[in-house]
RNA sequence: UGACCCGUGGUGUAACGGUAGCACUACAGAUUUUGGUUCUGUCUGUUAAGGUUCGAAUCCUUACGGGUCAACCA
C-alpha cells in the first residue's frame, strides 16, 4: 500500500506548475562549491533536488559553483561526485560555473552596454564605508557615473590583465539607498590573478556568486533553483539580473537548512577540525560528512530515510541526532549478520561439560531467515562479558549471579556455582554447570530463564580491534556557544578497545558487510584493518532499555 | 532606529476556514534464546492579545520571540 504522504511546500509549488502548464517538466540542480567535503546537511539538499525529479518529470544537474579559484580544488570535486553517487543519485549533466565564464563575461558586457554596470576603482575599504548599514543608506561611488564607453574599455582591460588584484571591480548600478543591502550596487566581477582548477590561467577576472549562480541556472534552464534561507535576500538580485540580461527566467526557492544537534555542519568548522587534527580527516567516522558516515558504516538507505523523515520546511530547526540513529538501526536490523563478540572477557568454566567441544547452530539474522545460519564452536571454557556477571545483583538483574541461571545464546542454560578470585579480590573466573537437556532447539529441561548472554569459546576465539564512537560535541549546538566551538568537543568521542574476542566466523569479514555484534551494537570493518589486525567501527549501539533499579 | 524570513508537544513534520495527526524521544505493559526486534498503551502542543467568521493553527492587526542582511566568500 503506498503511504499517504502530504506534500512539502516545494512539491506543492511544482504540482501547481505542472498542473497549470507553467512547465511540462522540471530541472533542478545540486550546486556545491568544491571547497570542502559534503556533510549530512548537503544530503538533505541532494535528496530534495534529486528526489523532486525522481518524483516529477525532469532531471537534475550536478553543478560545481567554482567561481573562487583560491579555495577550490579538484580533490573536492571528486569527493562530491563520489558522495552523491554513494547516496544513490545520478545526475543528468555535470556542469561547472567555470564552463560559463565566457558567457558570463558577455553578460557582464551587456550590462555595461545597457548602462547597468560600471567599473569602480574604490578599494574594498572605501566600498564598505560607502555601503551604509542595514539602517542607513549608502553613498554613490565617485566612479558611478563613468560613461558606457569608459566602463567598457576598463572592463575589457580588467579581463586583459592590465590591473592588479583588488584595484577595480565591476559593479551593478542599482540603488545605493536600497533597503536590501545586496541591491546597493553589488560587485559582479573582481580581479584575481589566481590559478583555477579547471580554467587554469585563462582568466584573471572571476564573477561573484550573484553574477554566476542565477546565470548558470538560466543557461541550464533550471526551473526550480532551490537553496537555503540565507539566500532569500539574494533572490531580488537574482531576478533583477535575469530580467536585465533578458535570459531564461529560472526561479529561486528557499528552504531552511537542517541542523543536527551535538555536531557542526559548516564547511569552515569541519575544515578546522581536520586541519587542527581534532579528527583524523574528512572521513573520520565521527565526522558528520558523507564520507565519515560512509566509513563509519551508515548505509545510504538510512541516510535517505532520515532526510525523508526530517522533511523540508522554512523554519529554524535543530534535528535530534537520535532520529538519524533510529534510521540506521532500522535498516541495519534488517540486513546485519549476527555475530558474538566479547569485549571485556570473564572466563567461565563449565565443570560438568564432558565433551571436548561441539558445534552449535545459530541464525545469522532472526529478521531474515534467508540469511541462513552458521556453526559456532562451543567448549568447556568460554568467555562472557564481565559486565554480564554481578556478585550482588540488584532486583531484576537477568544476567549471571551466584546461583542464578542464564541461557548462553544458541547453546545451553548454565548456573553459576562458584566465583573464583585472585589474591587482590578480583574475579578471575566463574565455575558453572550446564543444565542437562537445555541445548538450544532441543530443550527438554523445562527451565525458564530471563537472560540470554553472548559468549565465545576461549580456544576458538579470534581477536580484533573495536572502535567505539560517541558524539563529537558535549553540547547540543556548539556553533551557538559564545566562545570557540572547539571548547565543546567531547573528549570521549573515540574509545578504542585493542583486543576483543570474536567467534571464528568473523575471520572472513568483508568490506561493507554490516554486523550486529549481539547485545553490543552494529559494526563494520574499518579501512585501517590489515592482515594482522581487523578493526571494527561501531556504527551505532543497540537501543538499551535496561537500567538498574534504584 | 531598518528591511526581509520564520513561530504547532522535548525534537522534526502534517492539518490549505470544519475532530490538532504522524514519526522520533520519554514512560508503562505484552512478546522474545539479543534487556535488541515486534506489538499495545500513556504523557506532552497551535507564542500572546485583539479582530473577521456559525466556526480560526489556518485570514487580518498589533505585540512578543527566533533567524538573516553592512565578504572583491558561496
Amino acid at each position: 500500500m503506498p503511504e499517504e504522504r502530504s506534500l512539502n511546500f516545494l512539491e506543492e509549488i511544482i504540482e501547481e506548475h505542472l498542473k497549470n502548464g507553467t512547465y511540462k517538466s522540471i530541472v533542478t540542480r545540486f550546486p556545491p562549491e568544491p571547497n570542502g567535503y559534503l556533510h549530512i546537511g548537503h544530503a538533505s539538499s541532494i535528496c530534495l533536488n534529486f528526489g523532486l525529479t525522481k518524483k516529477y518529470p525532469g532531471y537534475t544537474n550536478l553543478r560545481f559553483d567554482d567561481t573562487n579559484p583560491e579555495t577550490e580544488e579538484t580533490e573536492y570535486v571528486e569527493s562530491i561526485r563520489e558522495d552523491v553517487r554513494w547516496l544513490g543519485f545520478e545526475w543528468k549533466h555535470e556542469r561547472y560555473a567555470s564552463d560559463y565564464f565566457g558567457t558570463l563575461y558577455e553578460y557582464a558586457l551587456k550590462l555595461v552596454d545597457k548602462g547597468l554596470a560600471y567599473v569602480d576603482d574604490s578599494t574594498s575599504e572605501e566600498m564598505a564605508s560607502m555601503k551604509g548599514t542595514p539602517t542607513q543608506p549608502g553613498m554613490n561611488s565617485p566612479y558611478r557615473n563613468r560613461t558606457i564607453e569608459e566602463n567598457r574599455d576598463l572592463f575589457v582591460r580588467m579581463r586583459n590583465g592590465e590591473f592588479p588584484d583588488g584595484s577595480r571591480t565591476l559593479r551593478a548600478k542599482i540603488d545605493m539607498a536600497h533597503p536590501n543591502m545586496l541591491m546597493r550596487d553589488p560587485v559582479l566581477y573582481r580581479i584575481k590573478q589566481a590559478h583555477h582548477h579547471r580554467t587554469g590561467d585563462k582568466w584573471c577576472i572571476y564573477p561573484m556568486y550573484d553574477m554566476a549562480h542565477g546565470q548558470s541556472d538560466s543557461i541550464e534552464q533550471v526551473t526550480h533553483s532551490i537553496c537555503t534561507m540565507e539566500f532569500v535576500p539574494h533572490r531580488e538580485l537574482y531576478d533583477w539580473l535575469i530580467e536585465k540580461l533578458e535570459i531564461y527566467p529560472s526561479h529561486q526557492y528557499e528552504f531552511a537548512r537542517r541542523n543536527i544537534n551535538y555536531t557542526v555542519t559548516s564547511k569552515r568548522k569541519l575544515l578546522q577540525l581536520v586541519n587542527e587534527k581534532h579528527v583524523t580527516g574528512w572521513d573520520d567516522p565521527r565526522m558528520p560528512t558523507i564520507s565519515g558516515l560512509r566509513r563509519r558504516g551508515y548505509t545510504p538507505e538510512s541516510i535517505r530515510e532520515f532526510c525523508k523523515k526530517i522533511g523540508v520546511a522554512k523554519r529554524e530547526n535543530l534535528v535530534d541526532v537520535g532520529l538519524l540513529e533510529f534510521c540506521v538501526r532500522e535498516h541495519l536490523n534488517k540486513i546485519a549478520l549476527r555475530r558474538m563478540v566479547v569485549f571485556d572477557p570473564l572466563k567461565v568454566v563449565i565443570t560438568n561439560y564432558d565433551k571436548k567441544e561441539e558445534m552449535v547452530i545459530s541464525e545469522n539474522n532472526p529478521e531474515d531467515i534467508s540469511a541462513g545460519s552458521r556453526e559456532i564452536p562451543f567448549s568447556g571454557e568460554l568467555y562472557i562479558e564481565r559486565e554480564d556477571f554481578m556478585e550482588n545483583p540488584p532486583k531484576k538483574y537477568f544476567r549471571l549471579a551466584p546461583g542464578q541461571m542464564v541461557r548462553l545464546k544458541s547453546a545451553y542454560i548454565i548456573r553459576c556455582d562458584e566465583v573464583i578470585k585472585d589474591s587482590a579480590g578480583r574475579i578471575t573466573e566463574l565455575h558453572c554447570t550446564c543444565i542437562p537437556g537445555s541445548k538450544s532447539g532441543l530443550d527438554t529441561s523445562g527451565v525458564h530463564v530471563k537472560g540470554t548472554l553472548h559468549w565465545v569459546s576461549v580456544k576458538h576465539a579470534i581477536t580484533a580491534e573495536v572502535r567505539l564512537y560517541d558524539r563529537l560535541f558535549r553540547v547540543e549546538d556548539p556553533a551557538d556557544e559564545a566562545d570557540d566551538f572547539k571548547n565543546y568537543l567531547n573528549p570521549y568521542s573515540l574509545q578504542i578497545i585493542n583486543k576483543v574476542y570474536a567467534e571464528p566466523a568473523l575471520k572472513t569479514t568483508t568490506t561493507n558487510q554490516r554486523y550486529q555484534f549481539i547485545r553490543k551494537g552494529y559494526f563494520m570493518m574499518d579501512k585501517d584493518s590489515h592482515s594482522g589486525n581487523t578493526v571494527f567501527n561501531r556504527i551505532v549501539g543497540l537501543k538499551d532499555s535496561w537500567k538498574p533499579q534504584t
